[in-house]
DNA sequence: AGCACA
């Protein structure tokens, strides 16, 4: 199913991508080469300087014929090269990539015709001219929010055997629903389409990976999560059933607190484009 | 700001 937006069709003003014929394999001679030997790989170059080997594949991977890309990162700027299953993929894999832009700031890949698109693009940030219909920003959650931060909830509802002096039929206690154990504005500035991922940050230095999993797999539409430990960071990814419990959750538990957390929200956003393509 | 897995 795909759930995460391919890249959207429009375009910012950035660097082309330049993408050249190339091989290792020499052909001074064709006549021995045997038909394997063939031109299948292209070089990019006008890659972003911290591009990943992902978002390369990422990017390719859907072209026919596509075999494997791999970035090589020892120059001066990194070089891409991508393998085709024959000469004639690579042609058109590298017709069809030429001067496409990418910009770092939302991975953004487009033909360079669209120019004023691109214009908006990168002045308001705006998304309303691509397939993504919905804004990637909203307003922060209501009700929760308060002056001093999390306010508390509503008082239990009435309860229907209060003063008939008839016992309460016991009940199996309900189980416990993970909830944050409050909230904290973070900032959200920079996000991505909307998308059946997300992405999450600011977790604070000793996050409990249980404790996180039992908030997110509590929510409704929840398929899985992943955790990425970092010497600095650690940041998870989680995966709904949807974009629509995705956008839920986004709203529902942005600036959570939970006990490992510490006293930082956790940042939610979706991914970067190039790396969230789960099911494309 | 830190962006994996198929």
């Amino acid at each position: 199913m795909a759930s995460c937006p391919a890249p959207p069709p429009a375009s910012a003003a950035a660097p082309p991508l330049l993408l050249t014929p190339s091989s290792t394999i020499p052909i001074d001679n064709p006549a021995v080469r045997p038909p394997s030997d063939e031109l299948r790989t292209i070089f990019i170059s006008g890659l972003p300087e911290d591009v990943k080997e992902r978002e390369l594949q990422n990017l390719l991977r859907w072209l026919p014929g596509y075999e494997a890309s791999q970035v090589n990162f020892k120059g001066e700027h990194p070089m891409g090269f991508a393998l085709f299953a024959t000469a004639q993929h690579a042609l058109a894999a590298k017709d069809a990539l030429q001067d496409m832009v990418l910009t770092r700031s939302q991975r953004i890949v487009a033909d360079s015709n669209t120019y004023d698109q691109s214009k908006r693009m990168r002045t308001g940030g705006d998304y309303t001219h691509t397939a993504y219909s919905t804004s990637p920003f909203h307003p922060p959650p209501p009700a929760v929010w308060g002056p001093h931060g999390y306010m508390a909830p509503p008082p239990p509802p009435y309860d229907p055997y209060a003063g008939y002096g008839v016992p309460p039929v016991p009940m199996p206690a309900p189980a416990p629903v993970p909830a944050p154990s409050s909230y904290v504005p973070v900032q959200n500035t920079k996000d991505n389409p909307p998308c059946n991922t997300l992405f999450i940050g600011n977790l604070g230095e000793n996050i409990n990976e249980e404790e996180l999993r039992g908030l997110f797999s509590a929510q409704p539409g929840f398929k899985q999560m992943k955790i990425l430990r970092q010497e600095r960071h650690t940041v998870c990814f989680i995966e709904f059933e949807d974009v629509n419990s995705a956008t839920n959750v986004h709203h529902s538990l942005q600036g959570a607190v939970i006990p490992s957390s510490g006293s930082v929200g956790m940042r939610i956003q979706y991914p970067s484009v190039f790396t969230s393509l789960l099911d494309i």
